[in-house]
DNA sequence: GCAAACTGGTACGACTTCGTACCAGAAAGG
DNA sequence: CCTTTCTGGTACGAAGTCGTACCAGTTTGC
């Protein structure tokens, strides 16, 4: 008779299970990370793995489907980064976005290509799943800035522009940061996106007094 | 012995094999910006063309090389409409940009789709020239509203920042109005926006003073 | 007209990846 | 110790695309 499954090197079946699909998950960030998910195939996420192909498919049923588990964590941990910091004012709450978000791509270079290239135009799931999380990112933001202040509250169509401006043009920046090789530091550039606000802003208040 | 080259149809040699260039570059927008890339073959390329095979490797060597010259062509009209308005004032040149960004998106959604999804991570040639366009827009534009404003120039990393931060944004907007279905209309979202400016404006005033 | 070049359609081999199957050896239970 | 399950390596057919070659029919120059 067939087991419905037994300890093997003491594991019961669910927790061998368990670790080959983390096992696989590592690798598929490691690999879609650096050689990049269009040039990666289930071979190869089995070899890096040390794993049989057989297994991929116990756990995922496509290499999309593997992108879309790996992109879920790498998410997940971009937006825990970026929310961290708390603040009163715009200032700050603007400088804990940036700070988070620069600090996670510098500290984990491997992750930051998957979130910044490499789910790039992938699949309309990924594509929309990526947009899903830039506006809960972007809705947060707009609406922690609109709570430090004392005027008239956002409505939600400019709460939604806000949010869009916010995430894209912090996207922008970090991309723009990664390609250059985290250059300049991420503190001078962070003072320089400071001054560029300062100089904004006295344009704007030039332009409408 | 073999002619060089002699007329056919009434064209030349150089003739028909530069209309069957521009057969295939048609043919590339036009699968490109609805099937999509990745799922666009040569065999696919021909076929909408009306040409053989054979044609398209007397022309491109890769079906990447024909999505550069399209994408060139591309991002050559929208860098044409978004920088067509003038503009005395920091307003007027924001308003310019992004009426030409959304007029553009509006009038060619096929180019559209090339342009804001479907070129995204296809390969380190084309991420390359995606980000210096956009590097030259965000300049050029950075470079306009520092004209307009009577106070002291940007340093060249705060112009790289406002570049940055104006594409990102813009980019951002245009992708999020596109997949919505262009929704609110232009000339609303449009306002929404102007309305967003003056709120960041008055918040950023409140802060400072 | 007639030969030579051009054109479009079809066909073909090479290559890669997918997804599954087979098979010998290791680990657990009786 | 011996049977059964599990594991990793290898192999294989199916499918799709690439890039080229062949071939019959048309257009041109002489």
């Amino acid at each position: 008779m067939t087991d419905q499954g037994r300890p093997y090197a003491g594991a019961s079946r669910e927790e061998r299970k368990s670790a080959r699909r983390e096992q696989i998950v590592a690798a598929g960030i490691s690999l879609f990370g650096t050689m990049g998910y269009r040039t990666t195939t289930v071979g190869a996420i089995c070899e890096a793995a040390g794993l049989n192909k057989r297994y991929f498919y116990e756990s995922f049923a496509t290499l999309e489907d593997l992108l879309c588990e790996v992109y879920g964590r790498v998410i997940a941990e971009l937006r825990a980064s970026v929310l961290a910091g708390g603040g009163d004012d715009p200032a700050t709450v603007l400088r804990g976005f940036m700070t988070g978000f620069l600090s996670w791509a510098q500290a984990n270079p491997v992750k930051a290509r998957v979130h910044l290239f490499e789910v790039l135009g992938v699949s309309a799931r990924i594509d929309e799943l990526y947009r899903f999380q830039g506006r809960v990112i972007g809705d947060e933001l707009a609406s922690r800035l609109s709570a430090t202040i004392p005027g008239p509250d956002l409505t939600a169509g400019q709460q939604r522009v806000l949010g869009n401006v916010l995430v894209g043009a912090g996207l922008q920046m970090v991309v723009d940061w990664v390609i250059s090789e985290y250059q300049p530091p991420r503190d001078e550039l962070l003072e320089e996106m400071d001054a560029t606000l300062g100089w904004v802003l006295a344009a704007g208040l030039a332009a409408l007094g």
